[in-house]
DNA sequence: CTTAACCTAATTGTCTGAGTAATTAATGGT
DNA sequence: ACCATTAATTACTCAGACAATTAGGTTAAG
């Protein structure tokens, strides 16, 4: 059923930790945005109209409508004359840009949505890791072996840590040259990140992560790919595995 | 080199034919984005203040910013206090967005990209046809039949030929039950018609599309994952070879 | 009764102009 | 040479008016 919704509450206009959103608008865009994802406005729903709805957030109608803008750029919603502007269909929302991700991840995230991030993971990564065989050069093994090192030094449990893990695979699909892939890397990684944060949010980690790792990056150092996307999707198989503990997957 | 740019005419008030943009800001997106897209404004490049460009476009400052607020939000621009608006990197665009990768069709596509998402394609849609093949139900079968006898009565010349075959390409992801491959669908989709309206640009069609996509729906059918994973393979190296003519690939 | 054309009202879209806040770059003191 | 302070530039936010579009109801015709 599609009815009419408004905002819960204002938006805070102190100056808010960081990364949310810089700007007024910003913020408007993230506060939406995750409230859709959450679910708290359903596909269908009309956002009561600009005037009232800026009136309840104690904003200008310039700054909401710049949010809406954000919004419909994603594929979020869609506004129109005289209908209003309403959330649109699941299949319509751009799940892949990364800001989106965050905002899937800001709140309980669906557990059947993570599994298909794992999905799409163990299809893209295992491929990535044999065309990055074939084509990586020696900057790219060095950004993959600092990378790792990283990992080593600061444990998987600290921002640094998640950072590493996140260019490590990251170095990967920019070794492939591929700008496609590259582009789905920023999704990637941040599901990576995301997903990981998660698990050490309920659990400490049951298994050191880097010898993994280390057979994916030796392989790709080979030049082998075969073995290069056994060894990754491994990695992600493992992944899943520990991550489907933590969260009933 | 970064240079401050500015806009080459203003914004033709008429009305397009349908499609570029229906509003104002969106017609000022699609311009931008093309422009940005077709490498006339180049990464590091900071657009002339709100004031004077949205001058020069002939357009409020309102429906400026909100245009650039579409931009932000696919990555292509981020803007700064003092600092202006400039262009993002290439690795920060959001190139699988549906609208951005149609501002890089709207020009003179660059082949390494095309390649790329060929690339893209090889890798994602045989893993999603051995996917559909395990959990198709008839519904999705339907789908697939409907847009193959669509494919076949109008040809891949017309503009409905096209989409009856970005529709059986979406089926199949839609029957991976995936939310992350339905998402890339729009994307993929998107490649394979333009990339097809390329192919018919300059030369007609060399072959006849129709047994490469029936091999991927009998082994779909027939719950056969490896079968059509393969023939799958098979259909998106053919597409790229009939591309790599028509372009030089 | 169904269908098509028309009108109206509601809503988003666009414009203008003013003032605020953030950030960079220059300035001056230590 | 370095750090705090200041000034200037720019995007950001606000307010209010008017224009353009269209959903939905109304009327007329088939």
């Amino acid at each position: 059923m599609s009815k009419t919704v408004t905002p819960a509450e204002p938006i805070k206009r102190a100056r808010e930790p960081r990364g949310t959103g810089r700007r007024l608008y910003g913020a408007i865009a993230h506060k939406l945005g995750a409230a859709i994802l959450a679910g708290e406005y359903l596909p269908g729903d009309v956002l009561s109209g600009e005037i009232v709805f800026a009136e309840l957030l104690d904003v200008s109608r310039s700054a909401y409508r710049e949010a809406i803008q954000v919004l419909t750029a994603k594929g979020l919603v869609e506004s129109r004359p005289k209908a209003g502007t309403r959330v649109l269909p699941r299949n319509r929302w751009n799940l892949l840009d990364p800001e989106v991700l965050g905002w899937a991840f800001a709140g309980q995230p669906d557990v059947a949505f993570v599994r298909s991030l794992f999905e799409l993971r163990a299809i893209v990564e295992p491929a990535a890791a044999a065309l990055a065989a074939e084509r990586r050069d020696k900057a790219a093994l060095k950004s993959m072996r600092d990378a790792l090192a990283g990992m080593t030094r600061h444990t998987l449990a600290s921002e640094a840590g998640r950072m590493a893990d996140r260019d490590f695979h990251n170095a990967i699909l920019h070794a492939t040259g591929n700008d496609a892939l590259i582009v789905l890397s920023a999704s990637v990684c941040a599901a990576v990140s995301w997903t990981t944060q998660f698990k050490h949010r309920q659990r400490d980690l049951p298994r050191n992560p880097i010898p993994d790792h280390r057979r994916v990056l030796d392989a790709i150092a080979a030049s082998d790919p075969a073995a290069a996307s056994e060894a990754m999707r491994v990695l992600v198989e493992l992944a899943l595995e520990d991550t489907r503990q933590s969260m009933q997957v």
